[in-house]
DNA sequence: CCCTAATTTCGAAAAGTATCTAAATAGATT
DNA sequence: AATCTATTTAGATACTTTTCGAAATTAGGG
C-alpha cells in the first residue's frame, strides 16, 4: 500500500511490459506470459501478484481464466506525487 | 539513462526523503546527510550518486562543498510516462 | 605546505528481489 | 471422479541493492 509499493512495482522492467499490454486491454494471465515469453508462467504470476498488491491492476476471474486489467487510480496517484516535483500538473506558475 | 534508470532511483525511500528535501531548494551534500541522519554519510553520497546519474538532481560545487538540487525536467518525462496510463493526457507542450 | 572539513570511493556484509523447476490448486469438461 | 488446462505456490538459487566503516580525495585557510 502507499506510494512506495506502487514506484517499486513500476521500477521493474518486466512488470513494466506488462502494463503496457495491458494497456490494450485486459489480458488473461496466459496471454500476458505468453506476451512476456522469455519467462517462465511461474515468474510471470509473481510479477501479476507485485503490481496486484500495488493495486496497480485488478484481476477478475471467469471461466477458467483469471484476466487483468488496469486499474488507473493508482497511476492518478502516482501523478499527483510526481507532479508535486514539476509543479502540479495542471497548474503553471513558474516559468 | 532513460525511465528505467529514473523509475529505480525514486523507488527507493531514503532517495524520495531526499528528493522532498531538495524540493524546499538546493542543500549541500553535509545538509542532506543531517536531515537523513538515520544513514553515514557514505550512504547518503551513494544515493546521491544514483539520483545524480538519473540525472533528478544536479551538483554544484562552490567553496568547499557539493550543493545539489532538483533538475525538474527529468521528472516532467516521468509525468509523461505515468499520464499515458490515465486517460488524462497532460500535454503540454514539450517535445 | 600542512591541517581541517566535506565528501566520495572501496571492500565487504546484509538484505531484498527475480527467476527457475517442480508440485499444488482450481475450475471446466467429459 | 478422472482428466485437462490455467494458474499459483514452494523452495532453491542467483543476482542486485543497500548499508557500513575505513581509507582516499578535494578544496580552503592559515
Amino acid at each position: 500500500m502507499g506510494i512506495a509499493e506502487t514506484m517499486k512495482a513500476i521500477a521493474d522492467r518486466q512488470r513494466r511490459r506488462i502494463l503496457l499490454l495491458l494497456k490494450g486491454g485486459r489480458r488473461s494471465a496466459g496471454e500476458i506470459a505468453s506476451y512476456v515469453s522469455d519467462l517462465s508462467a511461474a515468474t510471470v504470476s509473481y510479477h501479476l501478484s507485485v503490481l496486484k498488491k500495488a493495486r496497480l491492476i485488478r484481476e477478475e476471474r471467469q471461466k477458467n481464466h483469471i484476466y487483468y486489467e488496469l486499474n488507473a487510480s493508482v497511476f492518478e496517484q502516482l501523478l499527483l506525487w510526481v507532479g508535486q516535483f514539476t509543479g502540479e500538473a495542471h497548474e503553471e506558475e513558474n516559468l
